[in-house]
DNA sequence: AAAAATAGATGACGATCATCATCTATAAAG
DNA sequence: CTTTATAGATGATGATCGTCATCTATTTTT
């Protein structure tokens, strides 16, 4: 398995030149395609409808594929949401710090971007432990692992923001502000009303500046 | 449906003299005891391990019946996830308000209480909002309308507690307390290391009070 | 006392679930 | 060029799902 992704690397760096290792190119190659593309389509489907509601054939479906071909790829299901967990998760704390916005390492940036109501609206490019903490943290395994370690690297990346701007952390302040975020969006996709659900948003924020000393 | 109710109460007010009326007793009182059962054990499991992991046959089980019967109760099982969360969210809200302890009506007493690792640990009696909100806010019906409902009335209760304490309310704080303790809860179940995970209930606690200058 | 209503049990229904055995076609290795 | 390895398709496995039709026993109504 390693040796086939470092195959893939030299074959990648060398592909330009593109000599030697050349002929190596469909099979493996396209395998590991259909693998990532797999784990993209599930990290979506799992945080637009949950885990047990996403069966492995439309997964596949979705991913062009039939159902059969999903154990040459991984051993369970489960390994697949814990591999997809990981994923999404990665990506979307990248997308919190990097936008391509004019302010962009700004604490206050991240907290408007990740209490809005495009994130809100939109789970399936979203944080995954708002969308499937709950579900997966009941659990014990690989995916209850997954969304652990997310959770600390979120609470990792505010406590880096904290100190850009000289507010001198203690590590608490950050798991604060995290379940500030965690809980206003989970109480703004559970509210009805939509007055309240936007409030929900725009309070929570301003509820974190004020603990910050921000108003 | 709502003669049915009538009567039972008046049958209960009646039942020390119990006269007239006593002859109505097995069939129609113990099908509404059974249909309690039911909800009350539902509440349970529902939120132990999540409304699609949890079957019909598995709770008519744990009620002491048999699959066939549920029917004759509920008109499906979403019309059951809906009374479930409705009588565990007045259940879990009333007991975090006027518990056996010295200082019920505090606002303190209740942050300690629901980011309690009592409370992380026993999410078959806790809140549901935080159980299954993630779960049942992507759908429609019923469900959501009952955990919309849940959010709202913990809101209020916060609200109020706010003003007992003269913190002069404009219901954005309220706002912001219920999103800290659904996150807190929902980040310390997420973290797997226990150290963390009892940090997030406590430093979530301290960031609250940090907010509303009670530091 | 006879008739009507119903709580609950039994059993079955079509669907869907995760998983796997088998087969085929193509790519890698010899 | 031949052999081996494997990505993916097809199809079946037993289990479980929500729902319902039917039957029985008891209770309520007349």
């Amino acid at each position: 398995m390693i040796v086939i992704y470092f195959l893939e690397i030299v074959n990648a760096i060398v592909a330009p030149s593109g000599q030697w290792l050349a002929d190596m190119r469909k099979s493996r190659e396209e395998a590991a395609e259909t693998r990532e593309r797999i784990v993209k389509v599930a990290a979506k489907l799992f945080r637009e409808r949950g885990v047990e509601a996403v069966g492995v054939a439309e997964l596949m479906r979705e991913a062009g594929l039939t159902h059969g071909g999903f154990y040459k790829h991984f051993p369970s299901k489960e390994a697949l949401v814990a591999e997809a967990c990981r994923s999404a998760l990665i990506k979307a704390n990248d997308g919190l710090r990097h936008a391509d916005t004019p302010r962009t390492h700004d604490l206050e940036e991240v907290l408007s971007r990740y209490l809005s109501t495009a994130h809100r609206d939109h789970p399936g490019s979203g944080c995954a432990i708002a969308a499937l903490g709950s579900e997966i943290s009941r659990q014990e395994g690989e995916p209850r692992r997954a969304i652990g370690e997310g959770a600390e690297r979120m609470i990792r990346m505010i406590e880096r923001l904290l100190r850009d701007e000289g507010l001198e952390p203690d590590g608490a302040d950050a798991r604060g502000i995290v379940a500030c975020m965690l809980g206003g969006l989970l109480l703004s996709r559970a509210l009805d009303d939509p007055e309240q659900s936007r409030a929900a948003l725009d309070d929570t924020r301003t509820f974190v500046l004020k603990a910050l000393g921000k108003d």
